[in-house]
DNA sequence: CCCAGGTTCCTTGTAGTGCAAGGATCCATG
DNA sequence: CATGGATCCTTGCACTACAAGGAACCTGGG
């Protein structure tokens, strides 16, 4: 699915939770990142996008860094989320829910 | 609920959607509108954010507007959908759905 | 007659977000 | 030593939400 304008609109401040998400599951680079949302094509994301972000939520302290040497390349700086990173998450996620549901319910009286 | 500073951003984008929901289902004045955002919790709106947004529908082509005499106050501006808006809405409702079932995949993934 | 108050419309300025484009650094290989 | 791949990051632009505030219209009391 292409980056079409509307997705670039919807996605507004999801991808922040988005990535939240997928270091909750495991610590990862910034082009792990980028692989694993790029799984899922309306969360796709370009690093000019996730660097960004990945600082904004460093300096929030929600994610912690450690750089790790890698053979073949520069060191990778790995993300993880601290413990402020993972309440966020799990209030994120209770705001997705309530967000989610609402919409629902209102494009179903909508489309009728 | 009051208005986090998540759900400002986990909205962006999203209300644009919302509108043309509420539109779908009844031509309404734009603090109608407000009103009936306002029955969805994450989604209350304030004239400030709502007032550009219809502006914005109007010069797109996707609502349509018409005067009418109200007893006691100013005419109100009345807003409905266009052929291309009611596009526009099943599109975004489309786009919504996927956006949708795709965050509830990472999210069940990352909160274990 | 007029002014106070409610209803409706709209604009301006600020902060935050997504993204394209581009640049910098490090390592291995030829 | 030069080329290329992998990794990191920054800058500038367009768009969105929102608070704050202003203007026009009507009704009703003094």
């Amino acid at each position: 699915m292409p980056t079409t304008d509307r997705t670039v609109q919807l996605r507004k401040g999801v991808l922040e939770l988005a990535i939240l998400a997928v270091l909750g599951r495991e610590e990862c680079y910034s082009i792990e990142i980028i692989e694993r949302l790029d799984a899922f094509p309306a969360l796709t994301a370009t690093p000019g996008t996730v660097y960004p972000l990945l600082a904004r939520l460093d300096k929030a302290g929600l994610v912690a860094t450690r750089w790790v040497e890698a053979g073949g390349g520069p060191p990778r700086k790995y993300y993880r989320l601290t413990r402020d990173g993972r309440a966020s998450l799990a209030e994120g996620a209770t705001a997705w829910a309530a967000l989610s549901s609402e919409m629902t319910e209102i494009l179903g009286e909508g489309l009728s």
